[in-house]
Order: C-alpha cells, then sequence, then structure tokens
DNA sequence: AACTTGACGAGGG
DNA sequence: CCCCTCGCCAAGT
C-alpha cells in the first residue's frame, strides 16, 4: 500500500509503536521496511511529530546510528535519551547499542538483498 | 503547481 | 568520528 492511497498510515506506523516493548528501541527505517513499499525513514519521521498526542512510547524511536534525533525544536534530545535511559537502555556518551537493545516485532524478518552477478554464474 | 523543509539513511571523503 | 551529498516523500507555503 503506498501513503498516498493509505489515509491510516499514521495509525499504522502508532500500531507499531504501541508494541516496542520498554527498554527496547526501534529506528525509524525498520518502522518503514515494515510498512512496505512506499514507505520511508522520512516519511516515519514526519509521523512521529504527533506521536506523543497519542499516548505512545515515542522515545523508544531513534536513528539508525543508535542516536536520538528528535530535532530541533520539537522535543530536545536530551530529554528523550534520559527517559530511555530510565527505563534501562544505556547509552556511551549519547549513542545507544542496537544490537543490544534494538527491537523488531515478532514475524518480522527483514528481505535479503538480492544477489547480483557481474558473471554469468554458469 | 513550484519550492522548501524535515524526529531519516547509506555512502564517500 | 565528523561532514557533505543525494535519494526519499508528506506537508506547508
Amino acid at each position: 500500500m503506498n501513503p498516498a492511497n493509505d489515509k491510516h498510515y499514521r495509525e499504522r506506523v502508532y500500531e507499531i509503536v504501541r508494541q516496542i516493548p520498554r527498554g527496547r528501541v526501534m529506528t525509524y527505517g525498520q518502522i518503514a521496511a515494515i510498512l512496505g513499499e512506499g514507505y520511508t525513514p522520512r516519511t516515519v519521521g514526519y509521523v512521529m511529530h504527533g506521536a506523543d498526542s497519542e499516548g505512545l512510547p515515542w522515545q523508544r524511536v531513534i536513528n539508525s546510528q543508535g542516536k536520538c534525533s528528535t530535532g530541533k525544536m520539537t522535543i530536545p534530545v536530551n530529554l528523550q535519551q534520559s527517559m530511555l535511559e530510565q527505563e534501562g537502555v544505556k547509552f556511551a556518551k549519547d549513542k545507544c547499542d542496537l544490537k543490544e537493545v534494538g527491537w523488531s516485532p515478532d514475524g518480522f524478518e527483514p528481505e535479503e538483498p538480492e544477489q547480483i552477478s557481474l558473471f554469468s554464474e554458469n
């Protein structure tokens, strides 16, 4: 489903965010990948503007580098980080280890990129 | 309808 | 590790 035809794509993002367990995080890109083609990390980031007023654990969504990126004047990144630290997420400086605290919904497996061979494989 | 702005991400220098 | 570029796409002017 493409965002343009999906008037409820925001709800789909919210639904995923709601599932993130305490002390774990997901990235914008991960969520976009789950939503499918037509969705991009940017779109997810845009949708997250309204997340706090939806009563969601918005702090559990961070960028692919393991850092909080709440942008400029919306929500201070230090607030997001301290909220996460409060629920057990450890940060080295301003970055956490996604290998450790990263999370994916049950049943979701990322697709393998297709192999492109430069030479004919026989 | 054109142009700009992001709570993004991958890749290159 | 930091900085820049580019691709991405919804919204607001």
